[in-house]
DNA sequence: TTTTGGTTTAACCATTTGGTTAATGCTATG
DNA sequence: CATAGCATTAACCAAATGGTTAAACCAAAA
């Protein structure tokens, strides 16, 4: 099997798994070396400073925080059926990409570094998008009344808050391997159903 | 007005400010004796090093993640009360502490430091008590079908979520000040009418 | 073969960091 | 007043850490 990898790309591949286990502060270049399997030397030599390294990586990470989000939205779909669609194609995203979440949470939370909120991929368009698409189906009686941007917050909520949890929910459940994510692949329905329920007109 | 702390006591609060702000490794026990106005030594005279002083704080804040909730379910309300009073309590509280959530996520989510969880005030009677209200109410058809796990999933998450996302909520909406939390007060009632729709019989 | 240019390494460096120590200060008790 | 004992400080220490440097390596061009 074809092992060729530029040393580049072990670099970036071994710093991708230190940054997002341990964080920004939590890393240590020399572990990212190791793992790599060069020397220390050559992170800087490819990179420059630690962080330049770690924004490479956080800018190419944080596009999968909110994946291709945009084109759930434009489709000529009713709004429920484009929350719908955006439960399910996040879990199973996030399922590929389980440390996603708390690698972006912990980053843009840490104090001084708010400029990392700036590299994420928001575009204005979205929310935009998605009030625009409730409210037009509001206004044609199709989904009852409530509040879109509390709604958002809470559907994104239920999506990314067991990742976040899970060391909790492991512990608390005893949910060990593979459960956690057949777990979060039948929330998908559940957390279909909810919506279902709350925009369902009396 | 009577300033007289212990020298203990300004450590506490000095320690507290760090840690939440920073992490455990973010924070530095300079910053910690400069902000409790003392000398760096006497924070190892009181507390011996930086893991134990963190776990002081991390023990002391651990209980506001997850506060008096038993005494919610212990009383003799229905389950759809006993989740409402919940998410009331939860965000008030949470309001009075809002860097709680990150501060506990980020710490029980950092690599070989699992430990935490274990410091958790986390009964194995909650749940329980969780399960045995859900049915009972079920079997008088007083609520609709649902997984009662994925519920509380569902509620903690819409509760805790917009605290870890804040940076990025007062980004996209713009949102300043106390604006954050007025918005948080909000939610109270429409997370509630949320879960009155989820439980609401057919 | 020689040279040229990027690549890799070992050794090194300055600073930061958690932690220690020995001396000093201070206060209460005998 | 003496002194015993905790509280406090300045100075110090060793290890860790991000980063640098100069020499060595190596493949391709001349």
């Amino acid at each position: 099997m074809g092992t060729e990898q530029t040393t580049e790309e072990k670099i970036l591949a071994a710093a991708e798994e230190v940054f997002l286990q341990s964080g920004f502060d939590g890393a240590r270049m020399q572990e990212i070396a190791n793992k790599a399997e060069i020397n220390k030397a050559m992170l800087h030599y490819y990179f420059r400073s630690k962080d330049l390294l770690f924004e490479r990586i956080f800018e190419e990470k944080a596009r999968y925080f909110f994946p291709e989000v945009n084109e759930i939205f434009a489709q000529e779909n009713s709004f429920e059926q484009k929350i719908h669609s955006f439960i399910e194609k996040y879990i199973h995203f996030i399922n590929q990409h389980p440390y996603i979440p708390i690698f972006i949470i912990t980053t843009i939370n840490r104090k001084g570094q708010e400029v990392f909120i700036d590299k994420l991929p928001l575009k204005a368009s979205l929310a935009q998008n998605l009030f625009t698409s409730y409210f037009k189906d509001f206004q044609e009686g199709k989904v009852a009344e409530i509040n879109p941007l509390q709604l958002a917050l809470s559907v994104i909520g239920m999506c990314v808050f067991p990742y976040l949890g899970r060391p909790i929910l492991n512990h608390v459940f005893k949910i060990q391997g593979d459960e956690f994510f057949e777990l979060m692949e039948a929330r998908i329905q559940e957390v279909q159903l909810y919506v279902s329920k709350i925009l369902k007109v009396d």
